[in-house]
DNA sequence: CATCTTCTCAGTAGTTCTACCGAGAAGTAC
DNA sequence: GTACTTCTCGGTAGAACTACTGAGAAGATG
């Protein structure tokens, strides 16, 4: 973890910000970006979510602009530390990954904004000023998410599912006894259950209840 | 409504913003407030929901600051409409009341972000560069609806549940098998049983898996 | 051709849930 | 007090699902 000398322009006017991210390649990309502007000042930067909350505890800083994927500590556990001990800092969740399905997650954590890796520079500063400032940021890709919708990007299936468990999953979500499964696919009992047991051994073992919540996710109801 | 003369600095670099409340003291506020700002231009003001509509497709502002309730037609409906014919102006809903719920509504409606009428000069400012760069901008006070919290406006009962009927739904519904929830609760696995059987008749006979949905109607769950 | 995955099906045993039955204790309403 | 609801618990029987086992057929992949 490193921390920065105060810039010469230091006011209470500036921003500060602490940079955690994994990749030394990211940090200097974001680095270089609010450089250009002199509000915004880079007071540290951490690469694990550990050394984020004990540097953030340290310089408190405005803004926490951080990474969800890092080792030790991911950003979403970080982010709850730091709303427990420092909820005045804002922090902002930077997703390298372009996938909208962590934004509730990331609010219920206590981050102020979710923005994506492929976001410009400008918008990016936008989003460090909008959490700054006591507001929320979020970038355009998660509006379906914010209104709850099943992003009709039916999100990759992270199970790795086959496309006869897909039917299956979505027939017993419907509520569906494996009996009546049988009969709709033209398949024998034995063999719906024997997806059933593939699927709950896929998908982490949930029960039927469970399997509704998976089948939601996956965009496999509505 | 009033259309406004192109300011002499006008330039692709400015946020081009069009107004609409029914209160002209409102109107005049936000029009000090933003005209401090170079880059942020006012191009026409609105009354009504109905001539903000017409005026954003005539003169295609960047932004449309728009108050909730408005005669004729309100900004939610405004924003609809806004959406269907150009989605391409960001709508930004200025609530005179401190109201969070509104912003799922908001939100659906097509609305970029979601404003308080005690926002200061410098964070109205911020929100609108922050829907005008393509990002969703709120308020801090609707954190609380943003993570989905459960609004105190839980979504009235239309099965009549008892409280303890709601407990072990929930229960259920987090795939809990019934010797679990009896432990949980403190009570026999039968009157877990009992429960489960009541539910079953007073929300249509429903599986397990579907009493997952009916939990989640109800905001059982989160 | 050998290998792998997918989909198919079955035996056996155990657990869990469903569907009836009935009933006592506690609190509320009239 | 009587009536009502809610919450509690039990018996019994059967249906449904879980948890292992093994295995054949079809298709893709190398």
């Amino acid at each position: 973890m490193t921390v920065h000398s105060p810039s010469p322009h230091a006011s209470s006017k500036h921003t500060r910000v602490l940079l955690a991210d994994d990749h030394e390649l990211v940090r200097d990309g974001i680095r270089a970006r609010l450089q250009k502007v002199p509000e915004l000042e880079v007071v540290g930067e951490a690469t694990n979510g550990r050394d984020a909350v004990n540097l953030a505890l340290e310089l408190r800083p405005d803004v926490l602009l951080m990474d969800v994927s890092m080792p030790v500590m991911n950003g979403l556990e970080a982010a709850m530390e730091i709303r427990k001990t420092r909820p005045d800092i804002a922090v902002l969740i930077l997703s390298v990954y372009d996938n909208p399905e962590y934004v509730r997650g990331v609010v219920q954590a206590g981050a102020r904004g979710y923005i994506l890796k492929d976001i410009s520079a400008a918008e990016m500063i936008t989003a460090i000023t909008s959490v700054a400032s006591g507001g929320y940021y979020f970038s355009s890709a998660v509006g379906p998410t914010l209104v709850g919708a099943n992003t009709s990007a039916p999100v990759e299936d992270p199970y790795g599912l086959t496309d006869r468990e897909r039917q299956v999953l979505t027939a017993i979500a419907r509520g569906q006894p494996n009996k009546e499964v049988a009969k709709d696919l033209g398949i024998s009992v034995r063999t719906v259950e024997s997806h059933r047991l593939n699927l709950r051994e896929k998908v982490g073992n949930k029960n039927a209840a469970q399997l509704y919540k998976v089948a939601q996710d996956l965009g496999l109801l509505d």
